[in-house]
DNA sequence: GGAGACC
DNA sequence: GGTCTCCAACGCCTG
DNA sequence: CAGGCG
């Protein structure tokens, strides 16, 4: 999906899954199934930076991909551990949950990448095997978030509801893996004045890193020196039978 | 930002 | 040709 | 089921 802002950031912003009319040819779509209407939508799929540019040109800021691939819709290869702060939570206590996060994922033998999320929390990819269903991700990452919220005490609250949640803990929205929800990509602006970028971090820079200096103005910069530091995201494939195994395990 | 509908 | 409108309805949650 | 959530 693009997040399309036709008169600038401040204005009016377009969600847009269906590819809009007149597009060149040469961009390539994907068709994204909704089966509980039996509705389906012929979304963009970048495979070129010309397609990003395009989409730019066409007052996209943001880009917020399925978590799977045009070769392969229905079974995502990405699995997302999506840490949501609430109003009074610092990106401090982002970073401890970050920590239990990563503790958790090397007991389980998966690699996680992390990025800024371009607001005040964090994302983690996991590259997984495309062999379940987006039901079952969901699975997974509720048994993982729900076993972060045990290690991580007070500081993780899993409550649906926001007004029932502690407003100075941190969300692990496990939801985020559903069928048709997405977050912003690596390498995506914010559309907030301050053209915030979510960008990837290696784990050892999250003690000492302000998302909020990851901008347009800076990130170039820091791609220039250090490239990127998601190389090696599909090096390692990780499969989901002990989150499972877990998810069967614990009721709901 | 741009297509398509309406005038 | 000028002006206006449209660009998402998806899946999961709880009560 | 309706309405909140992202
Ligand atoms: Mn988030
Ligand atoms: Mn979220």
């Amino acid at each position: 999906m693009l997040h399309r802002f036709p008169t600038g950031v401040t204005g009016e912003k377009v969600h847009q899954k269906r590819l809009p009319h007149g597009a060149p040819d040469w961009v390539r779509t994907v068709r994204v199934h909704f089966p509980r209407w039996n509705r389906h939508a012929d979304e963009l799929c970048v495979t070129h930076v010309a397609d990003v540019v395009w989409a730019v040109q066409m007052s996209t800021v943001e880009f917020h991909p399925w978590n799977s691939r045009c070769t392969d819709v229905e079974q995502p290869d990405e699995w997302r551990i999506d840490l949501d702060p609430m109003p009074q939570a610092s990106f401090a206590d982002v970073r401890r949950v970050a920590g239990v996060v990563q503790e958790v994922l090397d007991g389980i033998g998966a690699v996680g990448w992390p990025k800024t999320s371009g607001g005040k929390g964090l994302h983690v990819y996991v590259r997984i095997e495309p062999h379940w269903g987006f039901t079952d991700v969901r699975r997974a990452a509720h048994a993982f978030a729900v076993e972060v919220a045990r290690r991580a005490g007070d500081l993780v609250d899993l409550t649906w509801w926001r007004k029932d949640r502690d407003p100075k803990s941190i969300f692990v929205d496990y939801n985020q893996n559903a069928r048709d929800h997405t977050i912003r990509s690596a390498y995506s602006v914010r559309g907030v004045p301050e053209a915030v970028v979510s960008t990837p971090v290696r784990w050892d820079e999250i003690a000492d890193v302000d998302p909020r200096e990851f901008t347009i103005a800076t990130v170039p910069a820091r791609f220039a020196e250090l490239g990127d530091v998601h190389t090696g995201i599909d090096d390692a494939v990780f499969l989901l039978d002990e989150l499972l195994e877990w998810a069967d395990r614990d009721p709901r």
